[in-house]
DNA sequence: ACGAGCGGTTACCCGCCGGTAGGCTCGTGT
DNA sequence: ACACGAGCCTACCGGCGGGTAACCGCTCGT
């Protein structure tokens, strides 16, 4: 496990000396890999250079600390969802395709290397407020993609469409978890295809009818 | 707060002795509020036992360690929610208004005193495995129950109706929570039934069509 | 060659907090 | 009245781990 060091990503050669630019990449992949196996608090930072082939004061020369380093990686990981479901709905104008596109980035979020999709979705820093900050506003804005859309199609009240929003853009993190946890054993394909149909068959109905007080 | 003992709730009537079974519910109560506000890492267990108007070794008296402390509250609560999904689900034979209830009593769950769901919901000890075991456990439970019934009424695969069923739980979970955190600008009625509906139009569609290779 | 400085190391500090040892004080049965 | 035990307290320990002080040596420009 630690002898064999993991070739692609990070390549701990334990002498070498590197430039700061290139140091700094390695101590995120590091940390990355280590804030992913074990959550933030049971990460060590002696483990996260060691990992990297390096002492403890090499890392504190990259990153004042060990909140600092890991609210690195979220606010890139965090980034980098956003982008993609804005990407995603920017795609197409048809929204049914949208719905699709969007259920695929978070699938793709969840399965790309190193699983730092852990980061954002599993945090064990829910307490740190910056960190909150930072999960919560990513969601905010793919919820408010989402909205965005419904609302322009539904001409549904701002509020209700941010929580239609919100329970799409929830559902779609849910079940990309599960699938991922469960070891894929849905193919990914029709894992989102089923998503998709059940969030589109749930939100296009909604111009026509308004609620009911108590049915 | 401190001076007046909130009654019903905790009475920290910081000079009485009470008996075993007493005490140790308060300690319960009071180690719920402070896991709830501060979360599990930042909790400290002299705050607990002063929360409780007690000297910290009693509250060793009653339990191991913190972590089997912070345990029994999440089997607790996870309990009261599976249980309280299983009934909403068992309450009609009628599948729309089985998902409205089951909707409900996330909703409910949510606003419940205490806050007590962020034991649930927002752990920062996802590390822990029993801990995760226990929530997923529930949350699987919820599904499973779902599942079940969306898979008697679509004849869907086995796998297929469980994701399903993750994916509504995942939306009524996500969903529920921001409405809490959202100071409940929408009225809770209001929310829920939109929710349902979005559940409803999602999976009631199912039986008729099945999933094409790529649009 | 030689010194400047960057990249690195070893070895340490110390505060926090989970957990414990041992003693005190009431209420109660005899 | 006396002892006994249940219930509680004060006072302490110890280690884990984040963060640092001080020193080394390779490389490169001159």
């Amino acid at each position: 496990m630690t002898t064999t060091p993991t070739p692609g990503a990070d390549a701990p050669v334990k002498g070498a000396r590197l430039p700061r630019t290139a140091r700094r990449l390695q101590l995120l992949g590091a940390a990355r890999a280590v804030f992913v196996a074990q959550g933030y608090h049971a990460a060590a930072m002696d483990e996260i250079a060691e990992r990297a082939g390096v002492s403890k004061p090499v890392l504190y020369q990259h990153f004042p600390s060990k909140r600092e380093l890991y609210l690195a990686l979220v606010t890139q990981h965090t980034a980098e969802l956003t982008a993609s479901v804005r990407e995603a709905l920017a795609s197409t104008t048809v929204n049914k395709q949208r719905v699709a596109a969007t259920i695929q980035a978070f699938f793709a979020f969840v399965d790309a290397d190193g699983g730092a999709f852990r980061l954002v979705f599993e945090s064990d820093l829910t307490s740190d407020d910056e960190v909150r900050a930072l999960v919560d506003e990513s969601m905010q804005s793919v919820a408010g993609s989402i909205a965005g859309v419904i609302r322009e199609d539904t001409g549904l009240p701002e509020d209700q469409a941010v929580l239609l929003g919100v329970a799409l853009a929830g559902m779609a993190h849910t079940a990309a978890r599960y699938w991922v946890h469960s070891d894929q054993r849905i193919p990914r394909e029709t894992a989102d295809q089923l998503i998709a149909q059940l969030s589109w068959r749930g939100v296009r109905g909604f111009p026509r009818t308004d609620i009911h007080p108590v049915g």
